[in-house]
DNA sequence: GCCCTTGTTACGCC
DNA sequence: AGGCGTAACAAGGG
């Protein structure tokens, strides 16, 4: 699923499209902005991509910007070209019926987002102002801070957009097993030292990751999720339950809960 | 055909 | 007030 890895790709995906003119866009959903993003996009240029967590923002030459989350399967193809060739929980089809916003530029080629199911969303100037830090930079005086007053478990805290920006499902339970963190410790009983190791290891983890293909190519692959084999660490048996609302996969061993 | 999956938001409760 | 849990959402795939 698109988490702010894929996000990360999609943005690169989304350079091809700078300084090329917009001729044309067609609106298949959120039907309530068709009509601004018509009147904003054709006519002009993007200038600039940029990505705070998993939201993926185009910069016009004049006018406001384009913000696009990708929500649950949603993908970025430009010029025919999917970024993410296998997305997890997404076919790998690529229908024109799922296309939810179409942007043609003067030499013929497109952006759109595709989307089987209709998550994906939308919108101009988005407001980023309620994301948390970046997951690629966050310091751990900012996680430190934030975790202090929730008693909410760290995986929770962790997918809270407002705590830190870009980490999804699978990105947390990948970070949560290689710095061995229960991800039942309620947020402000992890250790400072903990959340101290989490930020060294993380970026350059997730950097990794992002080159073999995005947040389905850690430890904890989809293959791992499914059939929770024995801890490909220490060869314990791992757990596989709900925690903080989601599916969670980690190691009672070397990440043992509190 | 039931149930699983996900990210985000809306709600109600404490 | 704000933290917390949960339901709802869409819809393809197993």
């Amino acid at each position: 699923m698109p988490e702010g890895l894929e996000a990360e790709l999609y943005r690169r995906s989304a350079e091809q499209a700078a300084g090329r003119r917009i001729t044309d866009v067609t609106v298949y959903d959120h039907q309530e902005m068709a009509m601004e993003i018509r009147t904003a996009l054709p006519g002009h240029r993007f200038t600039s991509v940029r990505r705070h967590g998993k939201v993926v923002t185009l910069d016009l030459d004049d006018g406001p910007s384009l913000g696009l989350h990708f929500g649950m399967t949603g993908r970025l193809v430009v010029d025919g070209d999917a970024a993410i060739a296998e997305l997890e929980y997404s076919s790998g089809r690529d229908d024109p019926a799922w296309n939810r916003l179409v942007i043609t530029f003067d030499d013929g080629g497109t952006l759109r987002i595709n989307d089987p199911r209709r998550w994906a969303r939308f919108v101009l100037d988005p407001d980023l102002d309620r994301l948390g830090p970046d997951f690629l930079d966050v310091t751990a005086d900012h996680l430190v801070a934030a975790f202090a007053r929730r008693r909410t478990p760290v995986k929770a805290a962790l997918l809270d957009q407002g705590v830190v920006a870009g980490y999804g499902n699978m990105c947390v339970d990948e970070v949560l097993w290689h710095v061995g963190i229960s991800p039942t410790t309620p947020a402000r009983d992890v250790e400072t030292d903990d959340v101290e190791r989490l930020v060294e290891f993380a970026p350059g983890h997730l950097m990794t990751m992002l080159q073999l293909g995005g947040s389905h190519r850690g430890t904890i692959t989809p293959e791992v999720r499914a059939a929770v084999p024995p801890c490909p660490q220490d060869g314990a048996p791992m757990r596989r339950e709900q925690v903080g609302g989601r599916t969670t996969i980690w190691c009672p061993v070397h990440q043992p809960d509190p």
